[in-house]
DNA sequence: TAGGTTGCCGATCGAGCGTTCGAACCAACC
DNA sequence: GGTTGGTTCGAACGCTCGATCGGCAACCTA
């Protein structure tokens, strides 16, 4: 099982990785369109032609890095959840854990997932939205469980929660900086306070809530 | 007062305006960098050399439209605020029905104004930066009212709870639709309960929130 | 040592980009 | 009716882009 020669399937994969990580760091910092494989190129030390060994196209690499991301993502989250039964609430801290200890670790990539959907076409973007989904599905049904786990009412629809918590969670590559004076834990646990105690609460009726939602 | 010619200011400032909204869209839609000139000109039934009498440079037209979206809202802002006194609440329910609102009233721009501000550079990206830094202020001192009238206590740092809900906010683009089942004074009252009571609630030391945030 | 495979590169292509420029149009005034 | 000044246009410029292709060294296999 150990590698025997020197040019393995390790060198490969080694470097093809170095190169999803380097591009990563181009398009966040560049945007996808305006980023060219030369900026990639020179930043990596490898020839404009030498790029294409690795990927068939520039979309190809965008693509690459995305589904890395997000599968790095769901798999983690996975990893976390499975095993001992965690309550409802305790589910959606880990997800928000989960996600923004992501975002923090691999800002470049987290970014490219957030700015950079609409620039996939066709079967990358078919796969992609897959994911989206899928991801997107495990987070409204955490949500639907916390609801109903905390006799809920009066909360809003479950799409709605779901997308205001993602855009809590993915608007922290505009403003957050790691090694800020808010660690990336007590980031998390802030959001997860604000939010459960905001989606939670909002159930249980409180005061100064004068405007009632019509439905 | 009455303009004396048809060709007056009024015609200029017009198209000017109706320009500056086509390009929104197609900004919106390709993003900068992918939306070329030639591509606005079509949509805009003008010729490409045209568009050059109303704008010196492209990147002067992407600093028009966030220029333009900005003062809108926060000029709106202002309209609603003043007057009577509200108490903190109710000026935050102010302040977010109206963001969501221009949101919903001109998604292109707004989408523009999220996605767009790291494509300006120099001196368009530093006007661009005042307003937004004025605006994000506001918003701070809005909940700055809020957390001390509440007697807040254990919240979130004030600059995380704002930029968790320009979060909330903003990412109304990557998924709601007008004229969906949820209309926008609905989605926009969720969003304040949500953001609210959590804020709100997050100080008032609720039942379910087990795990402390250690400073 | 011969032949084949892997990994990489320099040179180059056609397409599309933002921008410019001189000329043409046209209503308003002398 | 000729002149002026605001408005529009077609054609072209120089440049950068993503992608291709033939070739070359290094290494593996036999």
């Amino acid at each position: 099982m150990a590698n025997t020669t020197p040019n393995s399937k390790h060198d490969y994969e080694d470097k093809l990785e170095r190169l999803l990580s380097i591009s990563a760091e181009v398009f966040a910092a560049k945007g996808y369109h305006n980023a060219s494989i030369r900026d990639i190129s020179k930043k990596a030390g490898v020839s404009l032609s030498g790029l294409y060994y690795y990927f068939s196209s520039k979309e190809e690499l965008l693509f690459k890095i995305q589904d890395r991301a997000f599968r790095g993502v769901i798999e983690a989250l996975g990893h976390k959840l499975e095993g001992k039964k965690h309550d409802p609430e305790e589910k959606l801290r880990i997800l928000i854990h989960n996600h923004v200890s992501f975002f923090a670790q691999d800002m470049s990539s987290m970014k490219v997932i957030s700015h950079e959907y609409d620039s996939l076409r066709g079967k990358y973007r078919d796969e992609i939205r897959a994911l989206r989904l899928r991801y997107s599905n495990i987070v409204t049904e955490i949500l639907r469980e916390v609801r109903r786990s905390s006799g809920g009412g009066d909360t809003a629809p479950l799409n709605v929660a779901t997308y205001a918590l993602f855009g809590m969670m993915n608007w922290i590559y505009a403003w957050y900086r790691p090694g800020s004076t808010v660690s990336v834990d007590r980031l998390a646990e802030h959001l997860y306070k604000l939010f459960a105690a905001g989606f939670i609460g909002e159930a249980s009726g409180r005061r100064g809530s004068r405007a009632r939602v019509r439905n």
